[in-house]
Order: structure tokens, then C-alpha cells, then sequence
DNA sequence: CCTATACCGTACTGAATTGGTCCCATTTTA
DNA sequence: TAAAATGGGACCAATTCAGTACGGTATAGG
């Protein structure tokens, strides 16, 4: 199972190369090129996150996107919340009030629990923090490779 | 968005209330009734935790299932995966290889972390735990109350 | 030995979601 | 005024998913 849908992976990506450019302007045609992504959903998903206010949209010719705001600044859960909505676990992360089994179905606390931990997970990575090359990750082989290979 | 799927949800469910009654055997009709599911759905998902060794079930008259470990030993990450698969956050987490991205991409690290966290949140919580019931965390009048109260 | 019970496997269906495309209006620059 | 680009929809095809149904097999009890 994968937690993201394609739309959301998209959106994170996209995302992080705009942040790879803070200077560029970047038109929807050039981002889905140079992420190697569908160019028509990758307009779709720049809407979304225009209206979400993490990118900026200029229109006319010479427009393009830009991020909103500084790269640092705009967390995952922001983004991918911005296209899949906020997220839950459980059906009844979501849906609480519909569950008939509120009052007695012991499962709940453990539920927001973990909801919690996904949810901070999300939100302590940074734009800014994905779109370091993957370089920055693998570069110096033994001590970092080892600390990141096991988080 | 809800991350688990309503099978696994029940999944889930129906695990804790095996767990919650260690000596009766059960029938996938009570056990419905008693978690308040539908009743072949309920079958179903049984079936599928019996094939991955969570639940054993007995066949023929008296039959019915039971779970085939101490709750205890048994985790939500394995009851979520016998259902859903393994988890992944991005599809590079799960069908890396058909990633062109692959090479130049710089999120993959990141989801393999957040990966991890889920994983390392989902295997920590086990079906005694999730089994426990409510009043365990109601009981404790002021403080405990209004803690799960407001979620 | 026979019957009722209950799991096992699997196939099927109807509905909902999703990825993806397209079109037209609006705005901006040249 | 024309070209370039976003904005905002509607729309479609395909996949996935929840839920159902059915025939097969094993077990308990009389």
C-alpha cells in the first residue's frame, strides 16, 4: 500500500524543484520536463498548490510559478495536505462522528497517537531539506551514508 | 485522506476484539455482531489474516477463530500489511526500479525516512495494547479523562 | 454415517476514486 | 493586437475497493 497518492508524490517533487531555483520563474511546461512528469497533470497539481498559497502563479507571457514563500518554510504535511487533504490513519481519524463503535471500540487513542507521529514527521522536513541533491546524502561515504541508512 | 483501507480498518478491529477475549472462540458471524461490521466482509478479512498466520481458524461445527499468537507478539504494522501490503509513503518506496527519476531525484532519501518512522510507530503498538479497553484511559477521572476526551 | 456448522478459496459486481486530458476565460507582455 | 501563460472548470477511462455469493471441505455430535 502507498500512503501518497500519485497526485501528492507529484506535488512534493514539483515543489522541491521550485525550491532547487528560488530564482528561476518556471512554467508548468518547463517544470514537467525537467522533473520528467506528465505535463498536464503537472499543471493540475500547480493549481492546487497556487490555491493553496505555497506557490505563486504569474500569468501571461514571462509568467510561471515561483514558491510563495521560503523553501525553509513549507513543510511536506503542508504539501501534501495542500492535494490529499489532511490526513488520517484510521477511518475514524476522519470520520469520528459516522463510527458507531465511538463508545466502546477501544482502538481510537491508539489511532491519533500514531496519526501524530506521521503527522510530525511530516511537518519537521522542509522544502528547502528535499531539494538538497541526493549528493548531500551519499557523498561522504562512511559516517553519514551509516546515519542515514539507519534513522 | 485516510492512509489504511476500510479492510485493514477492520481488520484492525476485529483483531483487537479476538485479542480482548483470549479463551473464546469465535465465529466470523459473532464477531461481526460484536464489532458491529458486516458480516461477510468480516469473513473475508478473517480469511486473509488466517493466510498470513495472525488469526487460525477451526473448521466445522463448534469452529470459529482465534488468534494464532499471544496479542502481545502480535503488532498493527502486521495486521496493516497482511491486508494492505506493505506500506511505502511515495511510490519510489515501493516501485523505485520503475522510477526514472531514480538517479537525480533528492526526496527519496527523505520518504525512506519517513517510511521508517511509520513503520517504527505501527510495530510498537500491539493487539494487547489496542485491545485494552477505553476505560483504561477513561477511568482515572480529571486529568486522564480530559486528556482523550479532546483529541 | 449423516447432518448441521463453519471455515476456505475464489469469482464477481457495483461504486467510488483517481490519474490524466482538454477547453475556454483571463491576464500579461511585447 | 497577438502570443504566452495561469485559472478554473468539466470530463473520461481505468483502476481499485468494499461487499456479496457460491461451491468445496473439514469437523462435531448424534
Amino acid at each position: 500500500m502507498i500512503i501518497l497518492s500519485k497526485l501528492a508524490d507529484y506535488g512534493v517533487i514539483v515543489a522541491a524543484h521550485l525550491a532547487s531555483h528560488p530564482e528561476r520563474m518556471m512554467t508548468a511546461g518547463t517544470l514537467a520536463q525537467e522533473t520528467r512528469l506528465p505535463r498536464a497533470t503537472v499543471a493540475k497539481v500547480l493549481k492546487t498548490l497556487a490555491h493553496a498559497g505555497i506557490v505563486a502563479g504569474s500569468r501571461g507571457a514571462g509568467g510561471g510559478y515561483r514558491l510563495a514563500r521560503a523553501a525553509s518554510s513549507v513543510s511536506l504535511a503542508e504539501v501534501v495536505a495542500a492535494i490529499d487533504g489532511a490526513i488520517g490513519v484510521a477511518q475514524c481519524s476522519v470520520h469520528a462522528h459516522s463510527c458507531e463503535r465511538s463508545e466502546f471500540c477501544p482502538t481510537r487513542p491508539h489511532w491519533r497517537r500514531i496519526n501524530e507521529i506521521i503527522g510530525t514527521a511530516l511537518s519537521a522536513v522542509t522544502l528547502a531539506e528535499m531539494a538538497l541533491a541526493p549528493r548531500a546524502f551519499t557523498a561522504e561515504p562512511a559516517a553519514r551514508a551509516a546515519e542515514t541508512r539507519a534513522p
